[in-house]
Formats: structure tokens, C-alpha cells, sequence
DNA sequence: CAATCTTTGTGCACGCGTTCACAAAGACAT
DNA sequence: ATGTCTTTGTGAACGCGTGCACAAAGATTG
């Protein structure tokens, strides 16, 4: 899932919790598709059960948005739709721009579920001149040159960010600057904005880490102890001057730290974490890029 | 950003919280940067400032791997690099296979960010037979009927769904039956998993509602009053409980509508929704989710 | 109208996550 | 050694989110 946002620790919007906020267009999808096979109402626990949730949480966020149940009923499905898509803003047309047209930009401009939900891509911005008039998903692609220009005549506050990491924050400041107040980042890169911009990203990235420690854990409960190799491993260098920049690693950038200062310092790796009470055999051989 | 995950309400892993892992990417993103830059050291408030997060939650989070700072300096780069990696599990080798290989699988198949981190795309694929031995990405894409052999002949454990959603439940129980236990799912369907497997979501429309939700406040600050939508409203009032499909099933366990309803939502993605048309009579200017 | 049954709306308790603030640890200078 | 200075590691307080459990509301039946 997309995760991350820029806080607003400030006031809880309108009284609507963050976490509640996340979860009404689960809740809207559900509602949706009931109201598609014509399903005049719904209760708490079913409409939980279809949207993943627990059914008492669900009560207490639409408490939030008012009382729109009846008891011994259950909600009105076309009603509570409705309520829905007015405290989300999905009553009114979303005009969006996705800078960064390749792979994933393509993708997402030729991604259907954008228009069928209120939220029309406005434009298309690629900074490769070569792609410039040629037309994705039915859209002409414009130059960069072009994009406060776009911003403003269309009217657009959200931004979709899909460049290599290397030019989001750029990208991010002027579409900023021209107007855009809330940011969509695919680009795994931390983006920094002034006050009162919203920046939710989706990290693919992470998200595969995340798995993948859960993934490692589930595997270490099956076969006891973890995959033992003792080799040598990075340490904290006896004690690096923080000033010099004499790297703690004399030439190679990043995956050489197993030479003079490693092993010399392996012995006290070992009494280190000894004394933290951590297991010293649990020391694979790879090392990330 | 990708949100929700099947919870393990269970034991905290290894006594690190959710929340923890899910910002251990992130410090392992800056700290690569900072590696590449043969930078020796960083204090916690450099290092949170480049990930994005508050330094006394950054010195809180690597307190639970353990005490890898020193005291007046900060912390190694390379050691933690290392120390991260290895808590994440990315000191091996996870195969990974995409299935459905269209817009955005055929994206996420380009996406060189896999690799990069220890994540090997192993096979790629499609129900489409027109697509079969086709190569995207260099990689030859295979028919879903050979979806159980390839993931047990590769040892697959991690699963992405991008197929179009009302396929996505019954491709992830095949997968989870062929042995896959982490998924990773873009489809806008709440898949139901048996105990033991994680699902993070990756969700577009969500996201974008999301902003929007924040969007509509922030402009209805500046405006005073809220968008007075003069339009007929559906109101729960008259609606009178019909008997025909009424969803107030009789004592249905509460198995059976979850399945149901997941398999309509299925059925309400884009390319469904853009073919039927938009059911115009019904309420305002909204549309499904 | 009264009794019964269903389901909402919410008070309450609990646990997790965040943040502050500071003692202690170590580096470094003298 | 001793003192100063920097930065970690963490105790403690706080706030948010979650879920239980139940009273109240309304439908429904007799
Ligand atoms: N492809 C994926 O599945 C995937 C998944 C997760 C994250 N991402 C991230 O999304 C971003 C895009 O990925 P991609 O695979 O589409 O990359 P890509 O290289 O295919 O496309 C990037 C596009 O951005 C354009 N671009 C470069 N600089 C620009 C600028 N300053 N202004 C406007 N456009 C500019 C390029 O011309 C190119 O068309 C990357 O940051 C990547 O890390 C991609
Ligand atoms: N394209 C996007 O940017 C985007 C964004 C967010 C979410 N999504 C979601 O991701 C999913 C894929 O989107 P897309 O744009 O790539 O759609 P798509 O129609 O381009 O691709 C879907 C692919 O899945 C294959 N497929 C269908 N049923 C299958 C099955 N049972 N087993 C294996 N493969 C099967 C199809 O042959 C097709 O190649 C959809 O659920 C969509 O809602 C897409």
C-alpha cells in the first residue's frame, strides 16, 4: 500500500480522524458495488466483512460523518454512498497532471480507474522533447517548458509525480509553485514541501521490504536459526573522526568494509554484542546494493 | 504511498514494531545514498532529516535492533547499512513473480528498483495465451496454468497481483496454495488470505481520494462555506427494507456475502465500469470507487 | 400497545506510536 | 586525569486508534 504523508499534527480535520479518512474509499468501493446489484441496504457487519474491516470501527467512522444508520436496519446503501463521495470531494471533477511519462507514467495515463472516480488527467508532461505531441492513452504528451502554463489553465492542485528519483523534488517545486497543492509521489525519493502541501507516495520499493522481513521472520520460526555464515562483517570502525574525510573504507564506495578494519574489529563485534545479549552467529554473507 | 496489511495482531515481531519496519526501508535508502558518498558517520539528526522523520523516533527505531551508534559521534554508515539489510532480510535473495502483465505488470516488470534491492524477478505471468513466450523485460512471459510449477520449481514466496480485480482473489489462492506466503497486491479488491500470509496493498484510487479528501478542506477554508450542492439527494427516509435481493440476509454466517461481494467489487474496475457506462440517473456527479 | 428482536452509536479501556527531555556514554582537549 | 562538549539511548507522558460491550433506538410481531 501507499504509505507516508506529510503530517498535519495540526487540527484533526472537520473532526475526522486521519485513519478514518484512509478508510472511506474502502468503505465507498463497497458501497458502490452493492449499490450495483441494486442492494437497498447494508449492516455494519456485512459492509465491515466486505471492506476488510472490523465492523465496530466501522460504525464509529461514519459516527463521525453523522448518524446515517437505522437501527435494527442498517444503512442505506445509495444514501451513505452519496455521504461518502461528498466528505471526500469526489462530487466535484479532479483535473490531474502525471509528469514522468514512461514506464509507470504510461501506465497510470492509460489506467482507466483514474477517470471513473472523479479524477481526470488534464495533461500529460515529459521533459524528453522526443515525446513531446505524441499521443498516450489518447493525450498528447506536452514538454516540461509547458507545465506551469498547464497547471494554471486547467486549473490543476493535483499532481502526479512518476520521473526517476534524481528530478521529483525538482519537478515537485514547480508544480508547487504553479498551484499544486497535493502530490501524488511514485518516486522513491523523500520530498520535501512548504506548509500546507499534501505528499502521499507509493514505494514500491518498500513495500517488498516490508514483505520481506515478515517473509524472513515466518522462515526463521519454521527452521530455528537463521541462515549462519561466519564471515566477516562491517563494524563500526574502531572509532572513525567524524571531520576527516578519510573514509572509514579507503577506496571502494560501499562493499569492501570487510578488509583491515572489519576483521581487526571482529573480535570486538563479538564482545559487543555479547554483552548487548545479542546472538553473534547470526551473520549471513550478502550484502545489499 | 502502499497502505494496509492483513495485521498480525500476534507477538510483535522480534519485539520490533510495525511501524518501526516499515521506516527501516527508508533510513536504508539514505544511508545507501550516504555510503555512496563514502560519508564514514551521520548523527541521528542528519540522517532523519534525510529520510524525512523526527531523529528521537529515528534513535528510537534503531534502538530496537540494537546499539549501533556511539555516543558524541553518531552512527557508522556502513555498519548500519549492513545491520539493516540483514534485519530486513535483503542478505538473500527473493524471487518474485509479477501475474498479470499488462499496463502496469509490464511496468513493474521494467522497474529496475527490483533488482536493486535483492528482489529477482523470476517469471512473469498472464492468463493471456496471445501473450505467452512473448518476452517483456527481457523475461519471457508464461501462461497462468503453469502458475503452480513455477513458483515451486523457483521457490517463490512473494507474489504481485496486477491482474484487473475481479481475477485478483482467484489468482492470489492459487498462488497461496502453491506456496506463496507474501503478496503484494495493486488490484483494487480486499483479498482474503488465510492466517500466515501477508497482503500489502498498493492502491491508486485510494490515494488520490485521499488528497482529494484534504484537498476539498483546504479549499473549503479559503471559501468559508462548503460547495451548497443544490442537487437531489438521495435520503435514507423512504427506503423500506425490499424484500427481493435484500441484502438483510437471513442468518447467513457471514462467510458467504464476504466472497459475494468482494467478487462484485471485483468486477468494478475501470475497464467494467468504462464499458457499462456511467449509470447516469443515480445521485449527484459521484462515481464508483 | 407491549414484547421481542435487530442493529446502531458510543463510553470506555487498552495498547501502540510519537515526542519530549535528559542522564549517561563516549570523544576530545588540556 | 579531569573537564567539556556532542550525541546517543531511553524513561515517561501523551494522544490516537482499536475493539469490546452495552444501552438505546427503532423495526417487527403478536
Ligand atoms: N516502473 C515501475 O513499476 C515503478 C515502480 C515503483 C516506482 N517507480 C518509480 O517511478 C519513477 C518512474 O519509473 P519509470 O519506470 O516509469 O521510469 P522511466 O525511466 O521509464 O520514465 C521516466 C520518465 O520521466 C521523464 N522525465 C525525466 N526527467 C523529467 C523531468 N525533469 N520532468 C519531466 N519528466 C521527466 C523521462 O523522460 C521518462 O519518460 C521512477 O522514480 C521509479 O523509481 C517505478
Ligand atoms: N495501470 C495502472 O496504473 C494501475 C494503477 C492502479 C491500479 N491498477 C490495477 O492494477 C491491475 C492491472 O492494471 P492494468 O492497467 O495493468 O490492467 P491491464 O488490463 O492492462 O492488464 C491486466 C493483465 O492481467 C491479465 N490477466 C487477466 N486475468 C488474469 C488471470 N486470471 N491470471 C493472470 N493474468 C490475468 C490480462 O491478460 C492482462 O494482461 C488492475 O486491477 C488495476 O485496477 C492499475
Amino acid at each position: 500500500m501507499a504509505t507516508g504523508r506529510t503530517h498535519r499534527p495540526a487540527t484533526r480535520s472537520r473532526g475526522i480522524p486521519e485513519a478514518t479518512v484512509a478508510r472511506l474509499p474502502l468503505y465507498l468501493r463497497a458501497l458502490t458495488a452493492l449499490s450495483e446489484r441494486s442492494v437497498p441496504t447494508v449492516s455494519s457487519e456485512e459492509l465491515a466483512a466486505a471492506a476488510g474491516v472490523n465492523s465496530a470501527k466501522l460504525r464509529k467512522d461514519f459516527s463521525y460523518l453523522g448518524s446515517y444508520g437505522t437501527r435494527g436496519v442498517g444503512y442505506d446503501v445509495e444514501y451513505l454512498v452519496y455521504q461518502i463521495s461528498r466528505e471526500l470531494g469526489l462530487t466535484q471533477d479532479w483535473p490531474v497532471v502525471i509528469v514522468g511519462i514512461g514506464n509507470l507514467g504510461a501506465a497510470l495515463a492509460n489506467y482507466g480507474g483514474f477517470a471513473s472516480r472523479g479524477f481526470r488527467v488534464a495533461a500529460l508532461i515529459d521533459a524528453d522533447p522526443a515525446m513531446a505531441g505524441k499521443p498516450v492513452a489518447g493525450i498528447p504528451v506536452q514538454h516540461t517548458d509547458d507545465l506551469e502554463r498547464i497547471i494554471k489553465d486547467n486549473g490543476v492542485s493535483i499532481g502526479v509525480i512518476a520521473t526517476p528519483a534524481g528530478a521529483a523534488q525538482q519537478v515537485c517545486d514547480r508544480l508547487v509553485a504553479a498551484g499544486v497543492t497535493s502530490i501524488l509521489n511514485f518516486a522513491p525519493t523523500v520530498l520535501s514541501v512548504p506548509e500546507g502541501v499534501d505528499v502521499r507516495k507509493v514505494d514500491l520499493s518498500i513495500e517488498l521490504q516490508i514483505l520481506a522481513f515478515h517473509e524472513q521472520r515466518k522462515a526463521g520460526e519454521d527452521a530455528g536459526a537463521v541462515p549462519a555464515a561466519g564471515q566477516a562483517v562491517p563494524s563500526p570502525a574502531a572509532s572513525a573522526p567524524a571531520g576527516a574525510a578519510a573514509a572509514a573504507v579507503p577506496g571502494a564506495p560501499a562493499a569492501a568494509p570487510l578488509s583491515a578494519a572489519a576483521a581487526a574489529a571482529a573480535d570486538d563485534d563479538a564482545v559487543a554484542a555479547a554483552r548487548k545479549g545479542r546472538p553473534e552467529g547470526d551473520v549471513p554473507a550478502v550484502m545489499p546494493a
